[in-house]
DNA sequence: TGTCTCGCTTGCAAATTGCAAGTGAATATG
DNA sequence: CATATTCACTTGCAATTTGCAAGCGAGACA
């Protein structure tokens, strides 16, 4: 990826495209936003399997673009967490819509449906509820501050 | 693009990605939505210049997922007019979040603020408007049934 | 009956990806 | 405190994909 600096256009939409619009970016803030994710070594575990060195470049650019911030970790030094900035949580409602497409035409998904039906039901509110989770530290599906065990 | 039938994963995130998370499928809709574009020779004219075989290539893909159809036109038979099915038309929400954070985060965006504080004031009402004048043949900013002119 | 337009296809060089194997620093282990 | 292991990457290289330019057949046009 060197097309960093091109801007093929002033469209908003070639601007999303070019600043996430590849196949891996979002499953990285995917993978914060809903597992809980935070270090090079989890992101590499998810199912999709992305290669090492296309992980590396990919952190690189959304740091470089201001979407998240690479901090070391306090406990491992060796570690490196990554944080998603406000520019980051504010691409939450583009992953929301897309995980909505995605339940209504993938017969196999495997979004659950009843949080399907909420975030379409409550969205807004939903929607600042995932962004305080996360912001705090939680993940959506995943840990003990997740938001699922809050609603429950 | 050979990774028609591979599916990495059931994730909705991933679902999505795989089936338009390239940098030029979802430019192609936004041509047909926001611009009125219909066909092969009006998609190549767009400013980001996409290569004609990349772009054969992702209408085939894009009408194999039942996201468009294809349909000779009747006043020139070498002509294909490329259309929206419902499960296109439903990426809408999709669009419109993107458009929103880019418009957001771009200083030079060429989305005019007002349009972008009408679809985030009026968010439910306007997607359906879109989605009525895609329907009917029109497009957002282009043509004379364009929404823009029903607007003022 | 040509000539032009339209929607593609083809060939090929250049860029990007995906895989496997490092590398160096920090931590855990004996 | 020496050694092994973990962690976040980097590097090399083959395979795939992209981007550019040049076709090419079928339908419109003159």
């Amino acid at each position: 990826m060197k097309h960093t600096q091109h801007k093929r256009s002033d469209c908003p939409i070639n601007f999303a495209l070019e600043t996430f619009g590849d196949p891996w970016s979002l499953l990285i803030i995917r993978d914060i936003v809903y597992f809980g994710k935070k270090t090079y070594g989890e992101f590499l575990e998810s199912e999709e399997g992305m290669a090492t060195n296309i992980l590396a470049s990919r952190l690189a650019r959304l740091e470089q673009q201001g979407i998240l911030v690479r901090k070391s970790s306090p406990s491992d030094k060796r570690k490196e967490e990554y944080v998603l900035t406000e520019k980051g949580l504010d691409l939450l409602p583009v992953l929301v819509e897309m995980a909505n497409w995605s339940a209504q035409y993938d017969p196999q998904t495997a979004a659950p449906a009843a949080w399907i039906a909420l975030m379409q039901a409550e969205r807004e509110k939903m929607i600042q509820r995932i962004r305080e989770t996360v912001q705090s530290g939680g993940s959506v599906f995943v840990g003990e501050k997740s938001l699922l065990s809050q609603l429950v």
